[in-house]
DNA sequence: ACCTGAACACCGTTCAAGT
DNA sequence: ACCTGAACACCGTTCAAGT
């Protein structure tokens, strides 16, 4: 009927990487889900790099999406960050390729989000830049595991998802620290 | 001369690896690094996997040596932490794969080296387990970027290895708090 | 045992040719 | 413009055949 949207390749490829990964997404393979021959596929993506970025996109705004804010600064933050390891989780592979193109695929919308929460809570500028780093390194750590990691509920004995969110409060505990200087005293912006 | 060992397959993996990534590496391109026929390295190694399984063993390996402890218990991790980034972070797209396989990469010299430390500090045993969790995840997720993360100085603007550098001490502000209950009072292990 | 060289079943990507 | 189908230059892996 209706010419090939990016939102029909885009669902697709998340159903594909949802049940075989990023590397089990094969452009032919994608073509037989959409019932199109390959080079049809290639007509509306030009590689699949740039459909990676469009699936990454796609569930970095899925998170981002408006919530009412509940508890203080670290349960907002943290509930945006179980939420985006849930998501990105449920995709094997995708973490490490949205880790590796944070710039393309990353949406301002959810980078402010954090942004404003941080700040209104007192944090800093250079602490809000701390706290979002170590934040994105952690949360990258965690997804980028592959499925054994990610979508495994036990991995090597132990509860990933415990220690998951054991080491996010270890993470807040140290962040609230430096917020509390932060609302006293000034702190030199690292000496040179 | 000699016939293929396995400590020359690894260099010469290795050193490809750094030139151009784990992606990069092909068998092929191994091969004729080694200056032999496909063949010959399929005879010493049953499969890419094993290989960079081979690798990232011995990447562990060069971390793990015996060094004189300096400093607390923070700064002894941290160095080992910082050290672990820096070897693996040379070698694109090591750090993801490593992740994804470690129980097959880490090796338990290290892990005990690491609990050691912790336990010598005064941590609790389900302490130690979140502690090492949450650094793993953390520099997992700093050195899975892959090139344009580990290996590049600035990433987007910002510093990264500084910005790798305050998220450590922001888990080890935190990881403090935690050993200062466990040196007090007992904590329940987590409410069911 | 160790190695060669060719093959097999895939990839991502391109492109003439159709409508 | 949108799509088809075949091709190109690769992969990882296998395997008969040589020494």
């Amino acid at each position: 009927m209706s010419a090939l949207s990016d939102r029909e390749i885009v669902a697709a490829a998340r159903k594909i990487i949802a049940e075989v990964g990023v590397d089990g997404l094969t452009m032919r393979l994608l073509s037989t889900e959409l019932g199109v021959a390959l080079g049809a596929t290639y007509h509306h993506v030009p590689t699949k790099h740039h459909l990676l970025v469009l699936v990454g996109r796609d569930l970095f705004h899925e998170v981002s999406l408006p919530s009412p804010p509940v508890g203080d600064w670290a349960a907002q933050v943290k509930a945006l960050m179980l939420r985006l390891a849930d998501v990105v989780g449920r995709y094997p592979g995708m973490a490490g390729y949205m880790l590796a193109h944070v710039d393309d695929t990353f949406p301002a919308e959810l980078h402010q989000q954090l942004v404003d929460i941080l700040a209104h809570a007192g944090f800093a500028e250079s602490s809000i830049a701390a706290v979002l780093g170590a934040l994105r390194f952690y949360v990258s750590g965690m997804a980028a595991g592959g499925p054994s990691l990610a979508a495994a509920e036990s991995f090597h004995g132990v509860d990933v998802r415990g220690l998951f969110d054991e080491g996010l409060d270890l993470l807040f505990a140290g962040a609230r620290l430096r917020l509390d200087d932060d609302l006293a005293g000034r702190r030199p912006p690292a000496p040179a």
